[in-house]
DNA sequence: GAATTACATTTGTATATACAATAGTTGTAG
DNA sequence: CTACAACTATTGTATATACAAATGTAATTC
């Protein structure tokens, strides 16, 4: 798939858009086989995260900044994730008794079992995804990325 | 931003996890970053895409099917896209009179001036977006990705 | 040429997300 | 100790997206 085939432009693109849309482009492949692959298990790509976030809490308890900081997502949001996995008995929620405003979230039993069984199918999926790249190259990939997200320069504003 | 930080795992990730991760925060970095340079604009990045997909048709009309082939996003969300820019006045939509089945979408006047400033706006962001990294590391990390988008085995089931 | 199938788009519905406003709790200044 | 500000989470609302069903048109078959 050559992205300048998907936008069909007469001149070549700047390699900055195409590299743009490479990458997103990716992450929507991501997303698809990612969502596939947690069907069976009835949780989405974000709970799948959340509970990926809590069982390496490993027992203790996360608040909901915690979670929403370790997380793309947004704030609002997470409370609403973490209603879903209560209603699936995949992960507890008590009131932090030491400072009545703060919400703990713990990973049940059931969640760390699911989870395991989860790991695995993306795990596969992972590797399916990057089967066309070596390991050193995924390396390689990994250091460009790591670059890419390190905000060197967050002040300079456009 | 370290990946493994965000995770906070015990053990060191598997390469590919890391990979993906990696792939998974640029791309909330891309999404934010553009959604915040097309915010004085008031359209969305997906309907960004639609016009410069119909830009990029250079005159000649684009149905839906072939707006749907060029987009990430899907076939229902389409019609409603078009809908937001036809009420700003930035694309018009008639039934073909080949086949009445079909639609065709231009882009107005006012569309092609506001694509063209968005244009500048959302290039000036991927220079911003990767400023980090050199031209040839691009070209580089276009050859990867575009070796990930690449379904060299669509049909082999996980 | 009537019935059936396929095509292109739209609509309905459920869920997800973004952003702003609100509620409940704690800390602090006077 | 009361008023006010700050903190943490939740709720409301508008918009976005995914998937399935429905609509309207064209092509095909009998």
């Amino acid at each position: 798939m050559n992205v300048e085939k998907i936008i069909k432009v007469k001149k070549p693109l700047p390699v900055e858009t195409k590299t743009i849309l490479h990458l997103l482009l990716v992450n929507q492949r991501i997303s698809e086989f990612t969502a596939e692959a947690l069907k069976p298990f009835d949780v989405s790509t974000q709970q799948f995260n959340v509970l990926r976030i809590l069982k390496g809490q490993n027992e203790k308890a996360a608040n909901l900044s915690t979670l929403n900081e370790r997380m793309v997502s947004k704030m609002s949001n997470t409370t609403r994730l973490v209603d879903k996995l209560i209603l699936k008995k995949l992960v507890k929620r008590t009131v932090c008794e030491s400072n009545r405003r703060k919400i703990e979230i713990f990973i049940t039993k059931k969640g760390k079992e699911e989870l395991k069984k989860m790991s695995e199918v993306i795990l596969k999926t992972e590797k399916k995804l990057l089967q066309n790249i070596s390991t050193s190259e995924m390396n390689e990939l990994n250091e460009l990325l790591n670059r890419l997200n390190t905000n060197n320069s967050e002040e300079q504003k456009l």
